[in-house]
DNA sequence: GGCCCAATGTTAATAAAATAACAATGCTCA
DNA sequence: TGAGCATTGTTATTTTATTAACATTGGGCC
């Protein structure tokens, strides 16, 4: 099934919108609430589960945890896929405590880097690995998906290692532009943009 | 002027990339090799410039310090905006560490926490202020956009504190979905979601 | 039991974004 | 100097994403 990006994101947060109605004991909601929490529309929502072959039996809302197993059907994989984060610095040791046990099928299963202090010792929940045997803990460990959080001089050079080594999706928070072969997956997140956007909006607002 | 959320994004990208430029000595740019850059189409750039009006007058490609210029005229806001970090832990001190002092018309100028810990002292290159004060200093301080970082369950409850404060864009980097009154801009980013959108791909082109 | 109605699934229409096409410009170099 | 050519700015086309429209379903309620 070849499911639109957006699409894709938009299961992301049905899903992490669902695990929240699961604490609050809600175990149906309709598409109009779904949409609502999220700020877009119900038929948006209608839409993608239509995209991917899901609906509903009784009229009372969709089943909160049939839905979450649903998509999780679409995006997550059938064994869970491993994850690391290279870099451990401020950033990395946000998102690797953020993320780590988030999610069933996503294990952050380790960190590297090259600062001496940090080698070895476990961060943020994570075991933090030398970068220098990251090609060995790369195939060890099965890792797959690389979140590169080292300082934007080494991105560059440190992506064309890992993709030799065998990664095949990489989540960049570098300010630096990436290059992949065809192959590997790449999303790239700078968050100066996202802020210079709320500015740029904020001031069209106003003057 | 009404710009594209998305021209906005990639002219906050083009000027990334541009001052990069500046750093390698590099005066001028063509299309073809700015998009490259950023692996967009040539195209793109050329007609995100013509939204803007920017024309190059030379035949090299366009004048890098110009360009530079240019964005900056239509993006950043005549006298400079002031930012406030809302939440000074893990996230809160990345971003922090990482925004401050990179674009000359954003400044971060506080950020608020309620942690003893953390009051009254220099964090990230930013003085933490309780968020008690936060009323206050959002006035004294002449602060209009608001970056949070706290923990999901205080988010919406913030939020709307803030808001009635006089904050009027809000980069919410929280897990909870928002709602904010019109006339104040959201714009929201959930780290999971990117990299779950990864994990998808990466499946997709295994299996 | 049957009417009503809220909510769904789906197709059709609209809007937005990206890409292609191409004429115009003016630099380069024979 | 002028033919050739790379590059631009802009309009047209295509593709993608969102929204609107609507028939259908089946539970609630009298
Ligand atoms: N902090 C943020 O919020 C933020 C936001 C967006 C982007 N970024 C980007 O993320 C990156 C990291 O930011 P940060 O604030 O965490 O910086 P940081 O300096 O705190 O962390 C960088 C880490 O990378 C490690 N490192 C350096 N060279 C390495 C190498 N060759 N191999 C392995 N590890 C290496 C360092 O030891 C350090 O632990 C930067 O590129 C920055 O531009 C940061
Ligand atoms: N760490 C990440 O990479 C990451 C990524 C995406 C989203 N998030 C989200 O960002 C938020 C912060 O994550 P974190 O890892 O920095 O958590 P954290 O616990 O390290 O930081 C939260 C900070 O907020 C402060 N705080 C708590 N209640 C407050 C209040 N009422 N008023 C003011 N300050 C208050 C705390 O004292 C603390 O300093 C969470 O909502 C998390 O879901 C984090």
């Amino acid at each position: 099934m070849k499911l639109p990006g957006k699409t894709v994101e938009r299961l992301s947060e049905y899903r992490r919108t669902l695990l929240e109605c699961l604490n609050e004991k809600r175990n149906f909601i309709f598409s109009h609430d779904l949409a609502a929490r999220l700020h877009i529309t119900a038929v948006q929502v209608r839409r993608d589960l239509m995209l991917i072959g899901y609906s509903s039996v009784l009229r009372k809302g969709y089943d909160v945890r049939e839905l979450i197993d649903t998509i999780g059907k679409i995006i997550d994989s059938d064994s869970s896929m491993n994850v690391a984060v290279i870099g451990i610095g401020n950033l990395g040791r946000a998102v690797a405590g953020y993320f780590k046990g988030k999610r069933s099928k996503l294990n952050l299963v380790a960190s590297f880097d090259n600062d001496p202090q940090k080698i070895n010792k476990v961060i943020s929940g994570v075991k933090c690995y030398p970068y220098n045997d990251i090609e060995r803990m790369i195939k060890e460990l099965d890792i797959r998906i690389a979140i590169l959080t080292v300082p934007p001089d080494f991105a560059r050079e440190l992506t064309e290692e890992v993709v030799r080594y065998g990664i095949k999706g990489i989540m960049n928070f570098t300010t630096t532009p990436l290059n992949v072969p065809s192959g590997v997956y790449l999303e790239e997140y700078d968050m100066i943009t996202s802020i210079e956007k709320v500015a740029y909006f904020v001031k069209e607002n106003k003057i």
